[in-house]
DNA sequence: TGCAAAATAGTACGACCGTTCGTTCTAAAG
DNA sequence: CTTTAGAACGAACGGTCGTACTATTTTGCA
């Protein structure tokens, strides 16, 4: 059970010594790793739509072109077919909202590069839906190996989120006095609201809403860039 | 289908003219009406734990002792059962959050109360659920009479919200310029985010941070009475 | 090219789902 | 006392679910 840097989930268990797995061009030639990457992958589309719990075998069968039987023995159960879902979602939001904010400088513009991203996503999730929100209502009160990987997923975010936050403290980007939780909360609170009223109550403005929050509340905390409450674009 | 001032349901179909309805000491004797609502108080009692659509009409049978067909009676199908849940919630909701703030004068201070009676509903929530919530994410996108009843709550509940913000802004308790919509968004993020990071995450002294949140808003706003950002107590 | 192993299909199972139907019991109305 | 309506029951239906087993096909290296 070797785990790589970030969550990684390893392969079938009769993997001896991974003697004839990778083809010339490094990629791994067994065909079953590939049609199981596109089972989570469907899988994944399947999910943030109508949650993972409402994710059934047979219709992902369906949606593959497989059988039942043939999607299900690359898992061996359900829950793990759902902790891959979870890993996959949170191995994309790493890529598409962490990774590129770390070629932005330290601090405040990371900050905002981090809020931009996760802003972006979440425009996009308006239609889609989002797992970390409606797995984290599913699996609130049910314990279990899924909500243990949504549950560090998650978390691992919001810590990342919350140590560019301290850093922007430290570079002086902002007061020494303010509280880093407490603005990290504040932060989680606006996309909640957003996703909430968006998607749910379709309210028209509610990107600009999240935005103009972000942007008072930098101010609030002693921002020593982007003096006041403007900058309420984007949509 | 005459309706009461606010989002009553009628009874069965088959009432005539209501003339051996009532008892002597004015209650409806029916006995049918009385355990109709027994259901739907269990109901709503298992719909918070595991969500509208996770409440079977089997496992409600069994938790009231009765068969299945005699609870799905009550209702001709689960629809119309979520949707009860849904204006039993609804009305409780309006009965501990809503209207014992209308016993306090217009302006911020009914603001706070709203407020404050809001934190104490979630609060226990945090354990039980809201189906507010969980409604929300497992209806956002599955058109229909329960998600319209869900939609309809809400957006009556917010409106009130708003409604008072509005009015602490014409008695002169907030600044002028404030954008009321602006702030019931914060607001409505700082109930969700506390909802999230203390059920789902059990990240303790959420609470303290939800009301934190709320003191720098009314200061940000121009509140002119709770000058700045005390007040962060409450657990 | 042949052969073991991996990948997929097929079938069946038990459990639960919402719903329908016919029946029984109770109690008030005529 | 007879009639009638409402409430609750029990059994059964068709359907979907996850899962377990057994074939059959496909793959990839010797």
């Amino acid at each position: 059970m070797t785990v790589s840097p970030l969550s990684r989930e390893s392969a079938s268990s009769t993997d001896p010594d991974g003697h004839r797995t990778t083809a010339a061009d490094g990629r791994v030639s067994h065909k079953g790793q590939q049609t199981k990457a596109a089972i989570v992958d469907a899988a994944l589309r399947l999910a943030t739509q109508i949650g993972l719990e409402g994710l059934s075998i047979g219709a992902l069968a369906e949606r593959m072109h497989m059988s039942k039987s043939g999607v299900f023995a690359h898992f061996g159960s359900r829950e793990e077919l759902q902790i891959s879902v979870v890993h996959e979602y949170f191995r994309q939001f790493e890529q598409e909202v962490f990774y590129p904010a770390l070629s932005v400088p330290r601090g405040l513009p990371r900050v905002e590069a981090l809020f931009a991203n996760w802003m972006k996503r979440v425009a996009v999730e308006i239609q889609s839906g989002c797992i970390f929100i409606s797995g984290a209502v599913e699996f609130d009160d049910r314990p279990g190996v899924v909500r243990d990987a949504l549950a560090t997923s998650v978390k691992t975010w919001l810590a990342a989120m919350h140590r560019a936050v301290m850093q922007a403290q430290e570079a002086g980007h902002l007061s020494p006095e303010a509280d880093a939780q407490q603005m990290s909360f504040e932060i989680h609170g606006l996309i909640l609201a957003l996703h909430y009223e968006a998607r749910f109550l379709n309210n028209p403005g509610s990107m600009a809403r999240a935005n103009t929050g972000f942007a008072y509340m930098l101010s609030r905390y002693g921002a020593t860039r982007r003096p006041a409450g403007n900058d309420a674009s984007g949509q």
